[in-house]
Order: structure tokens, then sequence, then C-alpha cells
RNA sequence: CGGGGCGUGGCGCAGCUUGGUAGCGCGGGUGCUUUGGGAGCACUAGGUCGCAGGUUCGAAUCCUGUCGCCCCGACCA
């Protein structure tokens, strides 16, 4: 491809748009156009970049016997009703774009495809002979995102590799799941990004267990937290830890204490020299489900431990969730609300646990009783403070049996860095920030059973197929590619992924030894099959290495004063690296080093096998 | 949705407080010079100041409404 018919269109400052530097960059270097929030046309390199990514993608996912299909987008809302996700996924917050045909009929925009392909499984499997099975598509994908954000980052439309598979019992179904973790190991570093695999929480998708593959980056929107030794990584959202011991609370007896505009833990703490950890907080919510009442939630939490509203939603939805549907929403109890549901103010700064469900009577669209729930850290604790439910004041020394209360010790507490881990005491959590890219589920039977899709097993009996579902963020891959990869002049992409792999720049395009010897070698490796570019417009040099930076191709080749002699230079985008040599020495030096470039990173995992 | 910010030639911005009919840099076009790290000079084209109302002799500027976009939070590949 030569660069004057390429419609390239770099920006020489950072467009007002952008916030992250690889979406600063992806602009600024001509990969990407907004039309939309979160709606971006990408442009011919960055389809080029795309269409890289996908074939890595389809000879991995092939290598473990996927079939490539491709689902519709336009998906009717019955399937989803049966699935029971409609509500969960239109209503409320729900991602999913939805519309009524002329008929009045409605219909979702794919933002994932359990539904539809579990319908097509359960049209064409019958037999255990048949399995196990594994389809997936490449394909564009359509999320109402909350927040779109960061251009390629989190699109309202991006483009997904979802592959689906299907078993007639579950260890068929972990083998597949563990042939998928390989193929995503190998489909990262082929791609030439540093991806780390942590365990995950499974979300709307459902399921057992999930498994998260981060890109690390600074500007990742997600937290992780993982051990030194190496044996264990989660996303904060699912990580457990062990909590630091509660300081004992002194002995005395038990006495209400007045606290007057001491509403806070930090307030009464240093008021009265408690330590954190020997109070005991109440958080109250109110959980929305499809069916029923709203739920109001009694948390009680060690005053120094933080709410992880993923541990809290999923026990809500264990707890409730069979008899009330989809949860919608968890939200804070504010007065306000306390108001409009007819009830008395409660004593908000000052709750203790044994707040009596009597305050919800009468409450208009609330449930009258509280869901109580108790973190572990609380529910252990002998001795503790807690607010007295009124007068501005608070309880010291009370322990549960005094409150007539028996928790249930559950794990709501959000781990966080510098936790113990609870797999070796001596190894401490560290945080770091990732880029989702990738997500591997055993979904169990859960949408087979509700879909009904069944198969006759060996005994001749019918049962529901056993599921994974593995996704990759294909676009999303790309821009977190740039993240891991760029310099103050611009992108630098691994070789497996870029655009093109080596760019000719003619320093003068009016010496005409130049442009032959260009043009020749331009020719040449092409024929020796290298992805070459050709930067033959008449710019002055220093456009042209500027843009080639910007533009992040990976192997520079200069045909400038030394062509008359037959000399050329060589570039290594990343670190900069040149040398000059003989025109005729340019394929036998570059091809072997383009070759080894292409495979990507070399594998942590020797027993994950080779990576091309 | 809550909180914050921004909409002015293709891009980045100034002008708005204190109303008087729009400016700078980059980019585009033409010509000459230049030619290994975003060249110089000259000429030139290009703007319903997001949109709709209002106040006013007069509105980019003041008021009201509305739409769009960006950032922080809930969502996820």
């Amino acid at each position: 491809m030569r660069v004057s018919r390429l419609l390239l269109v770099t920006l020489r400052d950072d467009p007002a748009e952008a916030e992250i530097i690889s979406h600063k960059l992806l602009l600024r270097a001509g990969f990407i156009r907004r039309v939309g929030s979160g709606i971006y046309a990408y442009l011919p390199l960055l389809w080029r970049v795309l269409q890289k990514i996908s074939a890595i993608v389809r000879e991995e996912v092939n290598a473990v016997g996927g079939l490539e299909t491709l689902l519709p987008q336009l998906q009717p809302a019955e399937l989803w009703e049966r699935s029971g996700r409609w509500a969960g996924y239109t209503a409320g917050e729900g991602i999913m774009f939805h519309l009524l045909d002329r008929q009045e009929r409605a219909f979702g925009l794919g933002p994932t495809h359990e539904e539809v392909i579990t319908t097509i499984a359960a049209d064409l499997l019958r037999s255990y002979r048949q399995l196990p099975v594994c389809l997936y598509q490449i394909q564009t994908k359509f999320r109402d995102e909350i927040r779109p954000r960061f251009g390629l980052m989190r699109g309202r439309e991006f483009i997904m590799k979802d592959a689906y598979s299907f078993h007639a019992d579950e260890e068929d179904l972990r083998r597949t799941y563990q042939d998928f973790d390989g193929a995503y190991r190998r489909i990262f570093s082929r791609c030439g990004l540093r991806a780390v695999a942590v365990e995950a929480d499974s979300g709307a998708i459902g399921g057992s267990a999930s498994q998260e593959f981060m890109v690390t980056a600074e500007a990742g929107e997600d937290l992780i937290l993982a051990s030194p030794d190496g044996r264990y990584a989660a996303n904060q959202e699912r990580a457990t830890s062990r909590a630091g011991a509660a300081v004992p609370l002194p002995a005395g007896p038990f006495r209400v204490l007045a606290t007057p505009g001491q509403s806070t833990i930090q307030g009464l703490c240093s008021a009265h020299g408690f330590d954190p950890s020997q109070i005991v907080k109440v958080l109250l919510l109110v959980a929305r489900f499809a069916d029923g009442p709203d739920q109001p939630l009694l948390i009680s939490l060690r005053g120094d431990q933080q709410l992880n509203d993923v541990k809290l939603a999923n026990v809500l939805t264990a707890r409730l969730g069979g008899e009330r549907g989809t949860l919608l929403e968890v939200e804070p109890i504010n007065p306000e609300q306390v108001q409009r549901q007819g009830l008395a103010p409660l004593p908000f700064g000052y709750l203790g646990p044994q707040l009596e469900d009597a305050v919800l009577a009468g409450a208009r669209d609330w449930s009258t009783h509280f869901l109580r729930l108790a973190d572990a850290t609380a529910a252990e604790l002998e001795r503790f403070v807690c607010g007295a439910n009124g007068g501005e004041a608070h309880r010291v020394g009370v322990s549960w049996s005094d409150l007539g209360l028996k928790p249930e010790a559950l794990d709501l507490r959000a781990a966080q860095p510098g936790d113990r881990c609870l797999h070796d005491v001596s190894q401490v959590l560290v945080a770091s920030r990732g880029i989702e890219v990738g997500h591997i589920f055993q979904l169990g039977r859960k949408y087979s059973e509700a879909l009904g899709a069944r198969f006759t097993n060996e005994a001749g009996q019918e049962e529901a197929l056993w599921m994974g579902c593995y996704g990759i963020g294909v676009s999303r891959l790309a821009q977190a590619a740039v993240e891991q990869h760029h310099d103050a002049n611009g992108l630098i992409w691994p070789v497996a992924i870029a655009p093109f792999e080596l760019i000719i720049v003619i320093a003068n395009g009016q010496e005409a030894a130049q442009v032959a010897l260009a043009e020749q070698l331009y020719g040449d490796l092409q024929a020796a099959g290298v992805d070459v570019l050709l930067d033959d417009r008449s710019e002055r040099a220093g456009v042209k290495f500027k843009d080639a930076d910007l533009i992040g191709i990976p192997w520079r080749l200069v045909v400038g004063r030394g062509a008359a002699g037959g000399t050329v230079e060589l570039v290594e985008r990343a670190g900069g690296a040149k040398q000059e040599l003989p025109a005729a020495e340019l394929a036998a030096t570059l091809v072997p080093l383009l070759l080894a470039q292409r495979r990507g990173l070399a594998l942590d995992l020797p027993a994950q096998g080779e990576g091309a």
C-alpha cells in the first residue's frame, strides 16, 4: 500500500474528546473517528489491525475445535423472556438496546448471544454422539452502556469474539474451559500483549467458574488483587482475603454512650478512642427485583471494612432471585425515600443491627421486613460498639446475644490491597490495574434448562446440555494494545497486529535514485511476504518520519542519501535502534526478524505450548 | 440518573465578566523558495458562534428552554 492512497489523516493536536493516551493516539494517528457517544468508525488502518487480531483469534479458536458462524444481531424478545433475562437487560439500568417492529413485536439488539445460540443448539443437538460442539463468531455487539468511555474501551457498539460450547457432562465442559484458557493465553501473547488471568465474578451472564483476562495497564478500569507468589489473582469484585484481626474492646460493663454529632465511624473513633474494628456499622439499602416489593436490607459490617456490592448482589440473587426474579438494582436508603414510603424518620448515623422491622410497618412499596445480612468480620465480634438506633447515642460493649440476634457469617466485604491471602498468610495482596479483554465462563445448565436445550444421553435419557461461553473484546483488545505499547512519539504496534510491518520512507521524493530504489525494495519486500507500506507522498522527510512514528509501524526503512550507493537505513520503532545496510541485504536481515516477531511474546507457561 | 465541565471555520483554542456584528494557531488551496525529524514567504477559500425562544436600537456575549459531547460514580468484552 502507498501512503498517498491510504487516506492517512493525522492530527497534530490532541483531540478534546479524548482523555487516555490510547484514545488520543488512535484519533491523532487516524485509526478511528467518533460518530456518536460510544460509536466509532474503524478507519482503514484500524480495520487492518482488527483483521489481524481476528485472524489470530480464529486460528487459536479453530485449534481448540471452534466452528465459526455468524448469528443474528436482531433478536426476538421472546428468546430473552424464556431465559429470564429480558427484564434485567432492558428495564432499570439494562444495557440492551430494544425496539418494536411495525407489528409491535419487541426485539433486542444483541449484547451477547447465549439465547440465540442455545436455541439453535436445542434445535440441532439431539444426541450425546454430536457432542461436544463449540460455535463462535466475530461480530458487532450492541450495549447501551450507562457511560460509554475512552473510545473503543467501552463502546456502545464494539467487536467481540464470542464462543459457546455444549457438552454431555460437566467434566467435558471443564476440559473445553481449560482448552480455552490455553487458547486465550496464546492469543494474547501472540498479539504481543502482557495479560494475566484472574478469578472473576460471572455477573449478568451467570454460571459457576469464570476467569477474566486482563491486559495490565494504568488506565484499566478493573482493580486486580494478586499474591506475589503468583498463586492467586482475582478481580477485586470477586477477591477474597483474610481481614486483619479486630482490636479487642477493653473490658467494661455495657453502657450507652452519648455521641452527639458523631455519626461517622471516624468521628466516633476520634472522640472516644475506639478502633474502627471495634464498631459494627449498619448500612441500609434497598434492593429492587423484577417481581415483588422492593426489599429493604440491613447490612452489618465491621467498622473498618467496606461492602463489596458484587458479593452482596450475588447473595441477594441466591436468596431472593427464585421468588422475585432478576435483581435490578441495589441503592442506599436515604431520608427522602423513608419519607416517600410514609415512614417515620430513621436514625441515620446511629443505626444498630437491632433496628426493628417495626420501623418498616406501613411502607408504601417496600417489604415490611428487613433482610438482615452480616459480614463475617462483624458476625465474629464478641463485644462491640454499635448505634443505639436513636437519641444520638451508641451502645458500647454489646454482644450479638445481648441484641437477641444470631447473624449468619457471610463474605460481603471488599478485599483490599495489603490484606493477607487465604492460601498463605505470609502473602499480602498487591493491587494493579487491568483492562478486561477476555472472559471465560462455565455456564452449566442455566440457559439450556431455561431454553429447553436437551439431548439424549448414552443411557437414552433426556437431559439439559452443559454449556460454556468465552468472549474476547476484539476492538477493545486493539486499544488495550495501544495502551500498553506507545511512547511520546506515538503508537508502537506489536508486529503481529500492526497494520503494516514496515514503512519505506523516501527521504526526498525528487531524487530519482531514491525513488527508484524505494520502488524496487517495495516490490521485493511485497514479494517476500512482508506487509509493507511505501510513503511516496511529496512531503518533507520530517513529516514522513513523524507520521511513521505516530501510526506506529514497527519497522521503518529510510531510502535517503545512501540510495545512490545502494545503502538504506533500517530503524526499529520500539527503541529506535538504527542500522545502515546495503539494500541487497535487506530481505535477508529483516525477514528472519519479522518471522520471530510475528509470533508475539514468549509464553510464560511452557505447558500451554508454542505460540505460533 | 446524580455531580462537574464544554459546544465559536476541518482540528485545537481565544473572544463572553463589562452587548456594537468574529479572531489566533494548525490544517486546506495557489505560487515561489526549501528538502533527513511536523519548513519559509505571499496570496486565498472557509464560520446559521449547537438549536429554539426571549430581553435589547443591537446578542457569540445577558435570560429561559432544549439538544449534543466529555469527565467522576453504578455497567462490562
